[in-house]
This record gives structure tokens, sequence and C-alpha cells, in this order.
DNA sequence: GTTCGCGTTGTTAGCGTTCACATCACGCGT
DNA sequence: ACGCGTGATGTGAACGCTAACAACGCGAAC
């Protein structure tokens, strides 16, 4: 411990402290044998300690769905980096399903575990609600989350990305665009949605029934299946990619040729998706941008005890033209 | 604080302390009287004191690499839920690129938060090897790690695996298999060409000439041109079901029909495998199970001070046999 | 009726840091 | 020669909890 190697170092605790805080007023030669001493006994500063009399334990909270998805996993590794970077520890809770009171247990926990500030992945509406009622005092952001309670949010735009891609394939010709939707339960399949509907609504095109699916290529297949046997549809956008992948599938077992009969385009550009057969029109998201954006704001908050407003960070999504989509 | 809860009770803080760590000797009815006490008070333990004074704070740190994989991002998956479930936070640390001083730096910076214990996703030989010079006194297992240092380690059955595929393949009545590997400083990689070369041989067939990726699918998709473009190939194993994308993506372009004239097997069975056109014959690893394991084995080496043996824990994958494969 | 044991509760002393303040040496201005 | 400011260092307390032990009351056993 400390005592050892201010001992050593011929020196008191404190100046070993100051030493490791990088406090201004030591001087060199003392600096030296301090850190000499510490090295020498291959001391480690005990960061319980510290955060018990600073009140900062330096660990960030992340509370998040299912991190085996593509979408999730990467947010949570972009929040780790950026947390990472600013020196900052990050504990994570990865939640089965979300609901109300998971996600409220998930904030107790790490609030007992004295997290600076929280991140939480909410992309359920369910979700959403649990952020209004916080425990207080610990600040939180919520990243693809609705404006549910009083926190900032950071999201890509996904009423833009999906007027982008459904502008597309209006613009090649298709005299209207069907939609496979994620579960409604969903912000983000909600805000697709929209974005669908206000694209074909500004062309003048009446928006057909949302077929619905649960993300799954499982749920892409199925609906599929029903699209390839309905007259008259020659483009379709797909909620996310995976989905694309199984209404592919079932076109293909159909011989529903793409994008010779339908056009497809999906949502999330998965590293699989340039891959497809064929390549697949998509919608490209950040989630690197949004992790790190989240831990900037985030850490804004913690930082500096600033008068607080919530505030709504949207990165813009990138339209991705592969072999999926042609002229009508 | 707990005096104030201790004040509110009439009792002393030490009895609250009692009460809160399930001690048996509490009258019930005090024990009542201090749980109302704390849930009037809204009161939350500083698990950050606590951890300083019993020398345990119940947290457990992982390293991985890149969790946006699916196999890392699984695996992690499955540790967080188990150690949750034992009632240990996971504090995570994801690295860009596995080297030795990256892998030193990560143990070290969780050794200085004072973790339990630490899982070490280390799938590279770079990494494993980092694991010889390990921060003393802090149990550690690595997952999919090598026989590095002396760390317990859980992993799949990478080579049994191959193995399985290979002999699927053969059994189909192909002459031989082809096989397009992972990057040669991965473990997994190394394991699999084990698998295939042992298969191959014990059916007295000669190994063909090893193409070698990335895991990327594009990696997949340029051995897949090359593979198209060879005489007599008519199976290839795939050392992961990304690149096995790729080489369907490759094949579907220069006309090969898949299984029609070439048979192409994976590796990993990830969610997409299934709805590939067409749907993939892999080999399924149960990541879940991993991560339950390796929390299992550090957990125990934690919570027992037990005289320490080094152990290898492998889990047994399964072939999973789809439409990608058919008789020669 | 005294003693013993046991269940229940209280008291005190740390755990290893940092913070606030005290101290000391030294140089400078007057 | 004196006081005073300033930079370097040391001292004691505090952070909020648990461990160890002490103390107390009460029924059983002699």
């Amino acid at each position: 411990m400390m005592a050892d190697v201010a001992r050593l170092a011929g020196v008191s605790h404190q100046t070993v402290s100051r030493v490791l805080n990088d406090h201004p007023n030591v001087r060199a030669e003392t600096r030296i044998r301090v850190m000499d001493a510490i090295d020498r006994l291959g001391y480690r500063r005990n960061l319980v300690a510290r955060a018990l009399v600073t009140r900062h334990s330096r660990t960030l909270g992340v509370v998040s769905f299912d991190t085996t998805l593509y979408g999730p996993a990467s947010t949570v590794y972009g929040i780790e980096q950026a947390a990472r970077a600013a020196g900052y520890f990050v504990s994570i809770v990865s939640l089965k399903s979300i609901d109300r009171a998971g996600v409220r247990d998930a904030l107790d926990y790490l609030a007992e575990q004295a997290v600076d500030g929280i991140v939480v992945v909410a992309p359920q509406r369910s979700a959403a609600r649990a952020l209004a009622d916080l425990p207080a005092g610990i600040p939180v952001v919520a990243v693809e989350g609705g404006e549910a309670g009083d926190v900032s949010t950071v999201s890509v735009d996904q009423v833009e990305g999906a007027r982008l891609v459904t502008e597309h394939l209006l613009g090649l010709g298709h005299g209207t665009v069907w939609h496979v939707s994620g579960p409604s339960d969903w912000l983000e399949a909600e805000g697709r949605i929209q974005g669908w509907r206000a694209a074909l609504s500004d062309a003048g095109r009446e928006a057909p029934e949302v077929l619905s699916g649960d993300w799954s290529p499982r749920s892409g297949y199925e609906a599929g299946r029903r699209l390839a046997g309905m007259e008259g549809v020659t483009a379709v956008f797909v909620a996310n990619d995976q989905m694309a992948l199984g209404v592919l599938r079932a076109f293909a077992e159909e011989g529903v040729r793409v994008p010779g009969r339908i056009s497809v385009a999906g949502f999330d550009d998965i590293p699989e998706s340039e891959f497809f057969s064929p390549p697949l029109t998509t919608v490209r998201q950040d989630f690197a941008a949004v992790g790190r954006r989240s831990i900037e704001v985030l850490l804004r908050r913690i930082e500096t005890r600033e008068q607080w407003v919530r505030e709504a960070f949207v990165v813009p999504p990138e339209l991705v033209i592969r072999a999926s989509t042609s002229p009508a």
C-alpha cells in the first residue's frame, strides 16, 4: 500500500498520493524517488479506496438489450472504446428482455455499484418508459431511446434513413414500396415505418399494408413467402438486414428474381450485407459514432455540473446502394 | 448512509449491516424494522465502502477482442449473464487488436480496479502468450485460449468440429475437401485446420493447399473466386460462416452451383446461416455454454481458495447439416 | 440461585486513499 | 533584520462500510 511506498521513498504517504495524481507541487527529484519506489515495489494504487473518498468510481454503467445482435453489440463496443479513452471503466448489464422492471433492476444494480453515469441502450418503448423513474442523482443518457423521462438521447435518425431508401426505390420508378417492419414495441421499427410512410405520402402514393417481423431472418423469410405470393409487388423495404436476408431466401425459393422482379432493400448495413445474393441495398448506421457521442454527452454531464438541459443528438444515416434494387 | 437507517430503526449501524448481509442472528422483528427504515429512506448500500473492507469488489473483468463479431459477442453475453446470476458485476475491456502489450495493459487496468477475477477471451496466439505474465494473485481463466501460462481454459473443441464437417463431406463421396482458413495467428483457425487435416489423413486423402482468409466475408469472396477457377474442386470447408457467405457469393457470380457442383460448409452457425442461399451446412458452437462454464471455473477458483490445478474444459461442437452440401 | 451458553445487539478499530490544514524552509521587499 | 508570501511536505481526519470482540439478557442445567 501507499505507506510502504512512502517509507521506501522516505516521504509521507501524502506525497506519494500527490505524485500519483500529478499534483504540481512536488519537487522533480522527489517525484522521481517516489516513482522509483512505486515500481520497485510493483505498487498499484487501490482505486476502491480512492473511489470511497473521492466519491467517483470512474466507472460507467451500460444497460443494453441482447448484445448478441449486431446493432447493440456495435454500439456497446463504441461506448466502451470511448469510455476507456476517457479513462473510465465500463460495467455492462445485458438484459434478456427489456421490460420496465428489468431496466429498473439493472439501473438499481448499477446505482448500488456507485457508477458515475449510465448509458441505457433503450430501443424499446417499454425500456424508454422505465427511464421515467430513475435512481436520482446519477447522470443518464439514452441511446436509441425515445423522449421519455428527463434524459438526453443520442440516436441514428431512423425516420430519415427509411425515407432515404423509400425515396431511392420510388426514384427507380416503382409504383409503391412494401414494408416488412420490426416489432411494434421498438422505437426503431416505428421510426422506420414513419419515414417510409412519409416518403410515400410525399410522393402521393398510398402505403400498402405493413408486414411485421421480429428482426430475425426467419420472420423475414415468412414475410418473403407472403410477398412472393402477392400480385404487383415490385419493391420491398425491409426494416433490417437480417430479415432482408430471410426475404431474399424466400424469394430465391419461390423463383422470384431480385432485383429483376422485386427490388429489396434493408437497414443497418451489417458486414454480411455486401455479400448477400444479390448484394443488399441498405442504410448504414454509424453505431460507433453513436457510442462515442453518447459518452461525450454523458461525460459532459458528469464532469461539468452544469445546468442540465435535455438534448437529443441525431446521427445521420447513409444510403448504401448495391445490386438488390433496380429500376421497375 | 447506514447511520441514518440505524437511527431511524433505533438500532446500531452494525445491525443494519447484518440485515443487509443476511446474517442469521438478527431477530425477525428487528429485521423488519430495519428493512422498513431502509426503504423509507430509499437507502442503498455503498458497495465501494464494502469492497474496501472486504477486499472483494464482486466485479469480474472481461478482456475480449472485437466484440462486434458474433462469436466474441455471444461469448461475452454468456459470461455476463452467468456472472450476474452469481451476483457479480462485469467490467469489460474490448481490444481493437490483440497483441501482447494490449492484453497486458488491459489486465493491469483491471487489476487496478481490484476485480476479483478475469476472463480473457484470447483466441489469438499472441493474446494467449500475454497470459504468461499475469498480474499476480488474480484468478484468471482463458476462453478459447491456448495452453500458454498457468491458466485454466474453456473452449469449444475446434479440432473435433472441423473433423465432423470434413468427415461429413467425405462421407458424401467427395474425393477430397478444400479449406479456407482463418488468419494463422488465431488458435481457432489452427484447430480447424488440424481437424480438417486429421479427417483427411484418416481417410487416406491428401490435404490440398490451404487458402487463407481473415474471417471477413470479403476474404471469403476472394477465396471463392480462386476456387471457382480451379479444376476438380467439389467440396470446400470454410473456417467460418461469414467467409462462407463470401464464398457462396463468389460462386453465385461465377455460375458455380452449390451444392450441385461444389458443396460448401462453414463453422459457427450464426443466425443468418440458415437463410443463406443455399442454407449453410455448418458447425454450431455453443458460445453461451462456454461463457457459463468459464464463469463457473473462475468463481470456483475465487470462492474456494483450493489448491490450484490447471484444467482445460472442452465444449463439444455440433454438426448442422443443411442444403449447401450434397453427394458428390 | 448461581453458572453457563447462546442468541442478539452494540462498540471500536480499521480498510487505503484523499482532503483540509498545519508546518517548515527559503527568498524577497522594506 | 524583520515579516510575509510561496512552494514543498507532513499530519490528522474522514469516506461508509465490515470484522472482531464485548456486553447483555434470558432460559437451561446443576
